[in-house]
DNA sequence: CTATTTTAATCAGTATACCGCGTTAATACC
DNA sequence: GGTATTAACGCGGTATACTGATTAAAATAG
């Protein structure tokens, strides 16, 4: 026994009932689709050096400027402290600027700067062309479905992560 | 103009089309997803103490004993660097071991301690609750038509990642 | 057999993502 | 009005994920 074969042994733990394949997993396929999804995007936004988290957080700032850090984590689905990292980051870039709340003095009230609309609206074209090469595979039917059952999958199980985000507008 | 308001603006300049919501975004669903299936995953799996990567790492181990890192990333679709960190974290916890390669003294080798291998195979339990919760608002149909899409889309766009997975095996 | 190239691993650095604790300010209660 | 509770932040710590550079060993070209 014990012969000095190194290669992959085929059969030394592996007694028959291998687990699941990967592929069967949600968990894997949802794992490997964010990596793929966030590689697009780096790619097709380089020019901007910005990443999806950031992009996500600069449009919720489009729409609700002055918000405080709970409220733009909630409306980006993205974790408290993680949104506090994610605006110094812009800050100190010059993207986005914050002050004291005046009402509730506990709050840090961001803004983005003339520059960082700009980037913002900037950008729209690119974050839409990597939707485009991440889905491209798909037919435009399977494209919506897909977005239907993750949407209700999201909403649906909404309250398991520690970003809840604000629910899907039911209009 | 510039007055003093400090209250949301609602129209400061947000002139008209406000971006598209994130609810439309294949990168916001894919990403909160992620979040989700991550949490549930943690909450399911508490009692090990194990990430889903490195549940991923322990059962590509399983079916690959004394694989090198670069196979282990490849089978796991994991990035190498990170490989290399999450077999630190296994190791240090002793689920994990790790060798010199004999053939090619590049290569460092894995393999699953005892505890490894008994831990791994105890926690198939816990994966499969933390899958069937994550997937539960969605009907049997459903749920088969999700992961037909999202395999599907990982397929077709595998290369576009840093971590190109072993494809699915087409038998 | 030597020189080039390729490959496996490592290291340093950055960004997301989350937890738990503590601090401070606002609110609620008495 | 003083106390208890809640709420917003900040900080330290850990894990994933990737980039770029470097090192060392193997494979290949000349």
């Amino acid at each position: 026994m014990v012969s000095p074969m190194t290669a992959i042994p085929e059969s030394e733990t592996n007694t028959g009932g291998s687990l699941t394949s990967l592929w069967e997993r949600p968990g894997y396929l949802i794992r490997r689709l964010h990596q793929i999804h966030v590689a697009i995007f780096l790619d097709e936004c380089a020019e901007y050096g910005i990443t999806p988290v950031q992009y996500a957080v600069m449009t919720a700032l489009l729409n609700a400027p002055g918000a405080d850090q709970v409220t733009l984590a909630r409306d980006a689905g993205i974790d408290r402290t993680n949104v506090a990292d994610v605006l110094a980051r812009l800050a100190q870039r010059g993207l986005v600027k914050r002050e004291a709340g005046t009402q509730d003095r506990r709050m840090r009230i961001a803004r983005l700067t003339e520059e960082g609309d700009r980037v913002a609206r900037d950008m729209e074209h690119a974050s839409l062309s990597a939707q485009a090469k991440l889905m491209a595979p798909l037919s435009s039917d399977k494209r919506e479905l897909l977005m239907s059952l993750m949407g209700e999958l999201v909403d649906a199980n909404n309250e398991f992560s520690r970003a809840p985000a604000r629910k899907r507008p039911t209009g």
